[in-house]
DNA sequence: CGACTTTTGGGAAACGTTTTCTCAGGATGT
DNA sequence: ACATCCTGAGAAAACGTTTCCCAAAAGTCG
C-alpha cells in the first residue's frame, strides 16, 4: 500500500532523500529560513524543483495550527447582496493569501449555528451573516465561533467586530423622498418578518412617521425574493398607495414586472423604490429609485477586521457603520393629481 | 504552552482520559464502528458530549487523505453564471456532507492553473471552469488535478468529465429566430476574444451564415460585461443591422440601457438577443429574447460526477451535454419597414 | 474442564508537516 | 594550542486523528 513507486504524491522525505539532507533541513529551506547553509538550500531547491514538490497543506495546517482558510456563511447564495460579500471577500482574502470556504444554510436557520461551528474547525475565522438567528443564539453561538467578523448583526460581548447597514436610516430617506415628491398615502411592502434588516427597516419607518405625521403608512406582506415581489402586485395595486417602499430591490423587480403586466405605469400610476442597488437596479426600465448600500467595501473591511484578529487575537473590534444613500433613479415620480 | 487549562481545544485524548479508555476507543465510538461494547461506547459518548468534543477535521484529513472538500475555480465571482455554478454545486456537495472551496482567478488565466493546482492540494477535487485557459495548457494541467471536473471545456484524455453547454447551437437558433421575424441585416456584439464560449458562437454563427445565405452578418467588438455592452451601443446604433445577437445577457443589458439613453427603441427601431437567460433577463424592460441555458442542472450534475469519481478514480467520465433553449420575450420583433 | 474461536480494546504506527532540542564541527579570540 | 562561541543540520517531538496488529478476555464446543 505504500507502494512509493505507484502514484503517491511526492513528500517532503523524497525531496530529503534526494537533496541527501533531512527533512527538517528541507522544511527550513521551503520556509525561508535563514539559518541553512547556502548551498545546501540550492540543493535542496533543485530537489525540490525537480520533484516538482509542493508542501502538502493539511500537514502544514495540523503542525502550524492554521489553514489560511476562513468560512462565511450565508444564508442564500442566489441573493446579490450576499453573492456581493463573498465576492469581496474573497478577493480580499486572496490577496492575503487567504482562501474562502463557503457554508451556504439555505435560509434554514437552525442550520446557521451548526454550519458556522463546522466551518470555524475547517478555518482559521469565520464570516457570518445570519439575518435571522435569534439574538439568544447568536450570543451564545459568537464566544465559540472567535475570529468571528458579523454582517448586520451585533453581540453584547464586545470583542467580536461587527459590520452592519443602518438600515433605518436608508428606508426613512426613500421615505422622505417620496413624500417631497407629493406623497402622502405610502405602503411598504415588508421583508422576512424575522429578519433583522427587515425589522431595522421597521423601526426606520417608525421615525418617519413620527417625523411626517401626514403620510399615511400601510404595510403589505412581502419577501426579500423576485416572486415574493411579483405575488404582491395585486395588494400592491388595490392598496391605494401612490407610493411604494418594497423591501428590497430584488422583490421590488419582482414588483416592476407584476405591475407592468397588469398595465400599471410607473412611475405614472404608481411611485417604487427598492433596497440596496444592487449591480442589475439601474437595468430595469424604469431604473429603480433605491437606497444604495456600499456594499463593495463591506467585504473588504470584514476582510480587513478578520485579519486584524487572526492575526492579534484581542485585537480592537469596531462596529463599522455603513450609511446608505439615495440613489434616485426612474421609478420615482410625484404622484397623479 | 501545552498548558491544557489555559483556552486550548479539547481533543480525542481528553475524551479518553475522561471515559477511562484510549484514544483508539473513543476513535472507533465517534466513528461508529461497532466492534465496541455499548456499554463503554455509550459511556464515550457521554463524555465527549460534556466535553462538547468535535474530532478536528485537519487531524481527520491527515489520517484520512481526504478532506470532504471540493475546489472551484471561477474566472469571476461577479458573473452571474458562475454565480450560478457555485451555489448549486455548494448545495449539491452540502447534501453529501461535502463543501466547497472558492478561487476566483479575477480572469487571469495565468493564475488558474496556479490556483487550480493550490485548491487540488487542499481538496479532494477540484471543478474547474477556465474558459480563456489555451487548450495546451489544459491538457497539461487536466492530469495533475483528478478528480476533475471541467465545465465548458473538454480535454483529449478521456478520463475527465466535462459539462458542456451547446453554445453554437443556442446562436444559431437565435439567429434563425431573428430571420423568421424578417431581419436580414444582422450583428454579432462579440464576447472576449479567447473565451471558448465566444469561439463557439462564432462557429455556430458560421453555419448560420450557410444555412441563410441571405443574410448579412457583421462583427462588433464587445465583451462579456455591462460596461463593454454600453460601450458599443454606437458601434451598434451606427452600423445598419436591425437585429444584434450580443454575446451574453449581462452585455445584452448594458446595450439595452445604452440604447434606450440614445433614444432607440427596442424592438421596435432595433431587435436585441441575449445568451443565457440569468435570473433578471426576464426582468428588464422589454424582456430579453435569449437562449436560456439550463443551468440549475449543471450545477448538480458536476457534483454528481465529482462525487463518482473521488469515490472511484476511474470511473466513467461522459461528456455531458447541454442545450440552450430559445426564450423569446420584448426584445425582438419584426424590423421597421 | 480444556482447547479453540471470537470479541474487544489497547499500543503503536501512520498521515506530512514544523519546530525545538541537541550536538558536531568550524571559526574566533587569547 | 586551548577554551569558547557560533553556525548549521539532524533527531525527535508535536499537531490530532485513524487504523493495523495483537493480546487478553470471553464465549463455544466437545
Amino acid at each position: 500500500m505504500a507502494d512509493r513507486s505507484t502514484r503517491r504524491r511526492v513528500g517532503i522525505g523524497d525531496v530529503a532523500a534526494r537533496a541527501g539532507v533531512s527533512h527538517a533541513t528541507v522544511s527550513r529551506v521551503m520556509n525561508g529560513n535563514t539559518t541553512v547553509n547556502s548551498a545546501i538550500a540550492a540543493r535542496v531547491q533543485a530537489a525540490a524543483a525537480e520533484l516538482k514538490y509542493k508542501p502538502n497543506p493539511v500537514g502544514r495546517s495540523l503542525a502550524l495550527g492554521k489553514t489560511e482558510t476562513i468560512g462565511i456563511v450565508v444564508p442564500d447564495l442566489s441573493n446579490p447582496t450576499f453573492q456581493s460579500i463573498l465576492r469581496d471577500v474573497s478577493i480580499a482574502a486572496a490577496r492575503d493569501g487567504y482562501r474562502v470556504l463557503i457554508a451556504d444554510s439555505s435560509e434554514v436557520s437552525s442550520e446557521e449555528a451548526i454550519l458556522a461551528g463546522e466551518a470555524r474547525r475547517r478555518c482559521d475565522g469565520v464570516v457570518l451573516c445570519a439575518p435571522r438567528m435569534s439574538q439568544d443564539d447568536l450570543e451564545e453561538l459568537a464566544p465559540t465561533l472567535h475570529p468571528l467578523v458579523l454582517i448586520n448583526r451585533t453581540t453584547e460581548h464586545s470583542s467580536t467586530p461587527s459590520l452592519v447597514v443602518d438600515y433605518g436610516h436608508g428606508i426613512q430617506q426613500l421615505g422622505a423622498h417620496l413624500v417631497e415628491l407629493g406623497h402622502r398615502r405610502i405602503a411598504y411592502l415588508t421583508g422576512p418578518e424575522r429578519s433583522a434588516s427587515n425589522v431595522q427597516r421597521l423601526r426606520g419607518l417608525e421615525k418617519f412617521v413620527q417625523d411626517y405625521p401626514e403620510v399615511e403608512l400601510q404595510f403589505i406582506p412581502g419577501g426579500n425574493t423576485y416572486d415574493a415581489g411579483n405575488e404582491a402586485s395585486d395588494a400592491v395595486a388595490s392598496c391605494g398607495a401612490t407610493g411604494i417602499l418594497v423591501f428590497n430591490d430584488v422583490a421590488a423587480m419582482g414588483l416592476l414586472h407584476g405591475l407592468s403586466e397588469r398595465g400599471i405605469r410607473v412611475p405614472e400610476d404608481l411611485s417604487i423604490t427598492g433596497y440596496d442597488d444592487m449591480p442589475f437596479a439601474r437595468y430595469t426600465m424604469p431604473g429603480l429609485t433605491t437606497a444604495a448600500v456600499p456594499i463593495t467595501q463591506l467585504g473588504s473591511l470584514a476582510w480587513r477586521r478578520m485579519r486584524e484578529h487572526i492575526k492579534q487575537a484581542d485585537a480592537e473590534s469596531p462596529t463599522d457603520h455603513f450609511e446608505p444613500h439615495l440613489e434616485i433613479r426612474g421609478s420615482t415620480a410625484p404622484p397623479k393629481a
